[in-house]
DNA sequence: ATAGTCACCTGAGCGC
DNA sequence: TGCGCTCAGGTGACTA
């Protein structure tokens, strides 16, 4: 479910209603995520430091460590009154001290809970993880000098984690759209100017995302139960056969590394004649 | 090292 | 109404 922007969502929409607050307590209702879910007793008592986001996880800062939660593709986090009755899929409650419940719910169980001690960017999870595109370092030479020599798909590598973080299927589909290049050229043969704009327009997409709330395409909802409206800007993805929004010729969409691949072919000829020596 | 595939789940939508 | 099939926002593990 959600990319970057829904993640961003959640936690700038949770961030003023339990930072400062102090968690007491907590219910595993369904340890059955990713990983199993264990929450140890030393969390109790402890105040929320800060919320923020990383890549697409959401880190809740405590005093000695952090809680790392990821949604996966179909998690959610809610704030509810204490004593509000459970629904279906409801995995974990976190009971903060002003009677509050912070409440993860994940239908297909892809997402995932963990503690922490210590710095948070040194969990096995986050250590690898590459640039955030909205970082002043994320730039098309970036991108240029790790693509030298790859081969695969530039839609591949612009979602691969270790390269720049938070790019999902939904948002790779459109930034390679806004830039007029073809999701399949090859990563080494995109030219420096290609990056430069796929880097322009990676965060101007975001940024965009991030305004409206996230793209709610059936389930997503932020921590009021309220959906993105991101969707409305969408150009290319979903729009298999729809006329192109700026040429009217039709969307093509086909399989790339299993993921849906949406593009126009008209708009997105770029096929990587770079003359750039590698 | 790199590129591609598989696996992990539930639920929605579709054709019959 | 029900059944079976396909597809879905992610990503670590595995295979060549």
């Amino acid at each position: 479910m959600p990319e970057l922007p829904e993640v961003e969502t959640i936690s700038r929409g949770i961030a003023p209603l339990v930072t400062g607050k102090c968690i007491v307590g907590a219910i595993v209702r369904d340890p059955r995520l990713r990983w199993p879910v264990e929450i140890p007793e030393s969390v109790f008592g402890q105040q929320i430091v800060s919320v923020y986001r990383r890549a697409k996880y959401l880190l809740l800062r405590l005093e000695t460590g952090s809680l790392i939660v990821h949604f996966g593709m179909s998690g959610s986090l809610r704030i509810v009154p204490e004593a509000t009755a459970p629904g279906k899929h409801d995995h974990v409650d976190l009971e903060l001290d002003d009677g509050q419940i912070v409440r993860l719910n994940d239908p297909r169980r892809f997402g995932s809970l963990h503690w922490h001690e210590g710095a948070p960017e040194t969990h096995w999870l986050l250590a690898k993880l590459g640039i955030e595109p909205l970082a002043a370092g994320f730039t098309g030479a970036y991108l240029k000098g790790l693509a030298r020599g790859r081969r695969l798909a530039v839609k591949s590598f612009i979602m691969d984690g270790r390269i720049v973080v938070g790019i999902g299927n939904i948002y790779a589909n459109e930034v390679l759209f806004h830039a007029g290049i073809r999701p399949s050229v090859r990563a080494g043969r995109v030219t420096a100017a290609g990056y430069d704009s796929l880097v322009h327009f990676v965060r101007k997409v975001l940024q965009e995302a991030i305004l409206m709330g996230g793209t709610t395409l059936r389930d997503f909802v932020n921590q009021d139960g309220r959906p993105g409206y991101f969707k409305q800007s969408l150009y290319v993805y979903g729009r298999a056969n729809l006329p192109c929004r700026r040429c009217a010729t039709p969307i093509k969409v086909l399989k790339s590394t299993q993921r849906a691949t949406y593009f126009c072919p008209k708009c997105q000829r770029t096929q990587g004649f770079s003359r750039d020596k590698w």
